[in-house]
RNA sequence: GGGCCAGUAGCUCAGUGGUAGAGCAGGGGACUUUUAAUCCUCGUGUCGUAGGUUCGAUUCCUACCUGGCUCACCA
């Protein structure tokens, strides 16, 4: 019921039988990596967690894994992420990780995108080493791959040209340098003094300068870096979205990169599909259609997220659907794990009523029957948690039960007939703070008899008050949870304001 | 145009080389102290189209049609 299984899915199997066969028994090094220059969304959970799937495959079978995020700190920002002011278009060209925190709360643009998703990964309990790109650049972690890169510009831009189709420039680098204002590349390199590990460049200013590649004064530039990436962290694994993996794409000039000029094998692929949010598209940091990792951990727990984003088969498209279809998804994560099955739509009612009440969502789970649920009562908190979150920013409205305002119950009041209200009125005057919920429940259906009115019309009178809807969760222990004081000061002050309104007597 | 994915009951989707399944919706019934409650019951759909392989294909292969996404360093 609890406890960490590591089951394996067949596409992870597959991939990992393969992956043995071509690149030996380890050890492995799985490598992901993503460039932190906006919000790091669910998509690109999928990319770690395809990872993670194939490295504890790889576990399995024996072999030593090595689990890498590789943060793309010094990439050069390239637009502004939404919601970042506008005078950051200055800053375009320049490392993330050298870009002052819009917020202020972090030490820069790129940690304040990555601490979130770094949290996610730490709360999913993800076994992975998180590198910075411009630490390991500042370490001279790169200065051999780049060493070699500047060495071979000629064949690498040959390369480049024909496979990706396009017109390199004559005098095209491979690497990057900063300028004195920060921004990388845009220069034209003069000479390369490997022994120094130093290149000389004029900016377009005419300025001479240097840059040393073994402390961070620049950058591969990115289809270079991807295959020279490959041999300095020895990765033998990396999944990829599929907007690398088309024809000319960044993964076809770094295989042959890494064959013809570092003379590194090409690790192992995964290419998995885009996941998107039903109703709002694929998700895109830049169009500012995104979801958190974090916002998903708020309504389900990390195996379940885990579950949900792989999916039956990364290789396909995800289409997120947490509206409607996430009731489903979630009794169906439950039965799948073997865990005591309250169907969630109950979970969600309930969370709403005894908010954050443990006892009270005890008792009322007891009372529908669900003995078993309730013997974990912190699993059980959690649940519920998760299930009153959902219902916060997720639900619709129909599920959403919510206490109305006074003015609001006495607007919804309007709909109620004279015979309706002078019922809730009977009922105001005999309701006691003592009564529990079968008693509260017990008065109404009586009273209801009394006044002519059929069970429906009489309790639809109580909902329209309190909630301003039809119906809802059976009416006397949800008046008992509110608190029966409230429920009665509420028929009593809709009673007073309507009549002031001129219902007849 | 290249690539990837999909096209199965009204909707959302499972599924397997051998007479097609689930959930929801919908119909019928029970209950009648209310609920998007509970219980029972009801599904012959050209498994996108056309060929091929096979004793036999929805499941394998080919072509095509339709839809989605992706190919400017945004997973």
């Amino acid at each position: 019921m609890s406890g960490k299984r590591t089951l394996i899915p067949d596409w992870a199997k597959r991939t990992t039988e393969d992956l043995l066969v071509t690149h030996g028994e380890g050890p492995h090094v799985v490598v992901t990596g993503i460039s932190p220059s906006g919000d790091i969304h669910v998509g690109n959970l999928r990319e770690v967690l395809v990872g993670e799937a194939i490295a504890n495959a790889l576990k399995t079978c024996g072999a030593g894994v090595h689990f890498v995020f590789h943060a793309d700190t010094i990439d050069p920002l390239r637009r502004i992420a939404p919601g970042v002011p506008e005078e950051y278009e200055r800053y375009i060209g320049h490392s993330v990780s050298r870009i002052p925190d819009p917020e202020v709360c972090h030490a820069s643009y790129a940690e304040h995108f990555l601490a979130p998703f770094e949290e996610a990964l730490r709360r999913m309990e993800i076994d992975i080493e998180v590198v910075r790109s411009h630490q390991l650049y500042e370490d001279g972690f790169y200065a051999a791959v780049t060493r070699e890169a500047l060495l071979h510009t000629a064949k690498l831009r040959e390369i480049l040209q024909k496979v990706s189709g396009r017109k390199i420039p004559e005098h095209w680098s491979p690497y990057l340098p900063r300028t004195t204002e920060g921004r990388l590349g845009g220069v034209r390199i003069l000479e390369h003094l490997p022994e120094e590990n130093k290149v000389i460049f004029v900016d377009e200013d005419g300025w001479e300068d240097a840059a040393d590649y073994s402390k961070g004064e620049g950058k591969l530039g990115w289809r270079v870096e991807l295959a020279a990436r490959w041999k300095a962290l020895c990765a033998t694994f990396e999944p990829f979205g599929k907007d690398h993996t088309s024809r000319g794409g960044s993964t076809d000039t770094a295989d042959q990169m890494a064959q013809e000029v570092f003379r590194y094998p090409v690790p192992g692929r995964y290419e998995y599909e885009w996941i998107q949010i039903r109703g709002r598209g694929a998700m895109s940091s830049s169009k500012g259609i995104v979801l958190l990792p974090g916002e998903l951990l708020k309504i389900m727990s990390p195996d379940a997220l885990r579950r949900m984003i792989l999916g039956r088969d990364p290789g396909r498209a995800l289409d997120l659907d947490l509206t409607e279809g996430f009731p489903r998804f979630m009794d169906e994560y439950q039965a799948s794990s073997g865990q005591l099955l309250v169907p969630f739509t109950h979970l969600v009612t309930i969370s709403q009523i005894a908010r954050g009440d443990t006892d009270a969502a005890v008792e009322m789970l007891l009372q529908g029957g669900y003995r078993e649920a309730v013997s974990d009562r912190e699993k059980l908190a959690e649940n519920l948690a998760y299930a009153h979150n959902w219902a916060q920013n997720w639900a619709s409205e129909p599920l959403k039960l919510g206490l109305l305002e006074l003015s609001e119950a006495v607007e919804a009041a309007r709909g109620l007939d004279e015979t309706q209200l002078q019922y809730l009125n009977e009922v105001a005057s005999l309701l006691e703070g003592s009564m529990d919920g079968d008693t509260v429940q017990s008065l109404l259906y009586t009273k209801a008899a009394e006044h002519g009115l059929k069970p429906k019309q009489a309790f639809a009178a109580v909902y329209t008050v309190l909630l301003g809807r039809e119906s809802g969760p059976k009416a006397g222990p949800f008046i008992v949870s509110t608190g029966v004081w409230l429920a009665q000061q509420r028929f009593l002050g809709v009673i007073r304001d309507t009549m002031a309104g001129g219902v007849e007597g």
